[in-house]
Parts: structure tokens; C-alpha cells; sequence
DNA sequence: TAGATTGTTAATCGATTAACAATC
DNA sequence: TAGATTGTTAATCGATTAACAATC
């Protein structure tokens, strides 16, 4: 449970934390040891000011002069945004989509991995999906409570998931994945997270011709 | 071109209308022919009075006492967003994440189809994917613009990201929908929208535990 | 009519930026 | 040292909310 005494940080702010980790990332494995928020700002078209401002919510990470040191700001953002650990994952729906995700190598090194994937389409449970076998979603409940999992994806059709949704977090799941274009409704002890390419897409057609 | 007299919009109402609109759209194949600010605030989880000033930005679209006819705002809102035509689309890069796009069936309704598939591997190029047949992403350039596309998905490898970006500008692509995990940078009047699961779920995991 | 709900205003709230002393 | 860059403050800017007259 957070501390009475932890200071609460905007939203917004966490939501920028990620793209800093993964910016620096992609800049130690370029070799670079250093860099300034100045630096950091212009890869990510975020102001130098708004990443000091950002950082210093969480303590003083930097040097006068010199700026910060990547390897250490890499271990920080990831102990704030506590994926110095592997979060295990469950994976609803095994559709195209499902299958791409399942196979994708990108989650292991950000501190998530898919430990089981469910659908209930018969024709699928039982079958390989990586090293992985399709479970039954009528399983789900009491596999996902005794795996003691926190963290789900969901790429199932949009009549499906807000039901889906319900038996997460009956289950015991606290952050959400939603792939299905579709609000869903959750308490609001429970994280949901959206990725509907269509709302991107119609967000830029505003601003296009 | 956006004319002088057009108000600016706030991006940030930009982003809320595709949400508006998908809700609606959920409501009108419910059968619903009316709902109010109130009623759409709540399965979207936003104020009424959020809602009634982001529309109001745009005409009077509601009535006092009655709300607002969903099929008449449903259209308003595709005209707004300019999802009331089809645009064609690229889609570029043909792994997992873009066979599993490509044979994506939500696009069509919501104004948007691909219609050309670029990767560069020579084992793919040739191959059918759907409806189309793998290019060579050596011909991009060119097939674009005689094509006259201007909005493209990227779901390439991080490091060929800044490269394809760039290729797509060249050809005249306006608007980018960037899986590739990595920050892109593009000229001013270029929109970028990112997806990455990574990120989302990052920003989840600081409140869990 | 009476009840409901809009569109809009003004007030509040929160986020971003600019500037600079501190200091590496 | 001199130059560079942080962390922080205060000012600015923008977004959200509350409230209500208008009116369907």
C-alpha cells in the first residue's frame, strides 16, 4: 500500500516516465553513458524544463554541468515504475491479434511476460501458441487467482469485453490491457489502458487536407 | 488548407471526439436513438460538462430537455474528423503485428483501408497477405505517390523506424500510426501517433502493490 | 406546464514554461 | 576557473468544473 506520506504525482507525469525509460534505453545501447534533459528533450520533442520538472518529482538524479548518468536514470525510472521486476501477464483472446502479441520478444526486457493465454474457442484450447498452450476462458478465474496474476491483456471481440473484463478483475487482475475498441468499466482501484488504432488514426485525420 | 477564420481547436478535444464517437456507435447499433451528455460521460468515464463543451466547439448539436439525436451527432462527428470518406492506407512491414493488421475487419467501417503492404524482406515480397500482395519497400517512394496516400502504419523493427518514417514523408505521407517502439521525429505539419504496449503497461504498473 | 438538459460563463484547478541561483 | 546544466520558483498558460439562464 502507497505510504501516507508518499507525495502523489500527476498522472500525466507517469505517463511520460515510459518514454523516458525507453529513450534511454535506446540510448545505452548506443554507448552513450550521459545526456541532458536538453538532449533527452529533443529526441523525445518534450521541453528540457518539463523532464527536469518530471524527474525531480522523484528525487535529484542529476549533476550540475554534466547532466544525468543514462545507466543510473535507467535503474531509477525503473524502480519508480516498478518493472525492476518480471510482471507475469495473462493474454484473453487468441485471434490474429492475440497470436501476434504472444509471439511478441518486446515485453521480457521492459519487465512483463505472458504466462498463459486463454480463448473460448474450442478448436483453439489446447493448441501451441509459442511456448504456450491456449487455455480455456471458463478456467480462467480460478487459474489466473492461484498464479496470483495482476496484469492482463485483452484482444477479444468488442461484445465480449467488458464481461471479460469483470472476470479479471473478479480474479484478482489490477491493470488492464484493453485491445478491443470498446470502454470498459472497472473500479477504480483497477488500471485500464486502451490501443485502438482507429481512435489514433481519426485523431490525425482531423487535422489532415 | 484550414482557413483563417476556422477556430483552433485544443488537441486534446481533438483526441476525445474518436471516443465519442465510437461510443456513439456502440449505442446506435444498441438501438438507442437519444442520449445525453450525462448518460455518454458515464460509459466513457468523462464529465457531462466536459462532454457538452467539447462538442459545443464544434455547432449546436443538442436540445435543451432532450439531449442529442445519436445518428445526426454520429455523422457530425465523422464530418468533424473527416472519417466521413475512406482513406487509403500503407501499411509497412508484414511480421506478426502486420499480418495480424492487415487482416484487421474494424478499419473499413470507421473511414480507413489498407490497400498496399511494404516489407523488405525478399521472402515476403510477392506473397499474398488478405486481398494484396507484399511490395518491396524500395518501390514505396514512388507507389505512394503516384497513389496519392498520405497515411501509413509502421509496424517495422526499432531501428528502421527513423529511416521509414522519412521514406513516408518523402512520398507525401501526412499522418503516421508508429508501432515501432522508438520516438520518431518528423517535420512540424507530420502527425505521429504511437502504439506500444510497453508503455501502457509501465504507466500501469507504478500504482500496482 | 413541469422536468430535463443544453450551451455558455466564470471560477477553479492543474500543467507548462521561463528564469536563475546553485554548483558540478 | 569558465562553461554547462541541474533543481526549483514564480509566472503563465490552458483545461476542467460548477452553475445557471435558456428553452425544448
Amino acid at each position: 500500500m502507497e505510504k501516507m506520506t508518499d507525495k502523489i504525482i500527476p498522472d500525466v507525469i507517469v505517463g511520460r516516465l515510459p518514454r523516458y525509460l525507453r529513450t534511454l534505453q535506446h540510448m545505452q545501447a548506443e554507448g552513450i553513458q550521459t545526456t541532458s534533459s536538453q538532449e533527452l528533450g529533443e529526441r523525445l520533442g518534450i521541453s528540457a524544463a518539463q523532464i527536469r520538472k518530471d524527474l525531480s518529482q522523484f528525487g535529484e538524479f542529476g549533476k550540475q554541468g554534466t547532466g544525468y548518468a543514462i545507466p543510473f536514470l535507467v535503474n531509477q525510472l525503473r524502480t519508480i515504475l516498478k518493472v525492476d521486476r518480471l510482471w507475469d501477464m495473462a493474454l484473453v483472446g487468441a485471434g490474429d491479434l492475440g497470436h501476434a502479441i504472444a509471439r511478441y520478444q518486446g515485453f521480457i526486457d521492459c519487465g512483463f511476460r505472458i504466462v498463459m493465454i486463454f480463448d473460448n474457442d474450442p478448436v483453439k484450447i489446447g493448441t501451441q501458441l509459442g511456448e504456450l498452450v491456449i487455455q480455456d476462458s471458463a478456467e480462467m478465474g480460478s487459474l489466473l487467482k492461484s498464479a496470483g496474476i495482476h496484469v492482463a491483456m485483452m484482444t477479444v471481440p468488442a461484445a465480449a469485453a467488458q464481461s471479460v473484463a469483470e472476470q479479471l478483475v473478479a480474479a484478482g487482475v489490477r491493470a488492464i490491457l484493453n485491445y478491443a475498441p470498446m470502454s470498459i468499466n472497472v473500479p477504480h482501484d483497477v488500471r485500464v489502458q486502451y490501443i485502438d488504432p482507429v481512435i489514433h488514426l481519426q485523431r490525425m485525420t482531423y487535422y489532415l487536407e
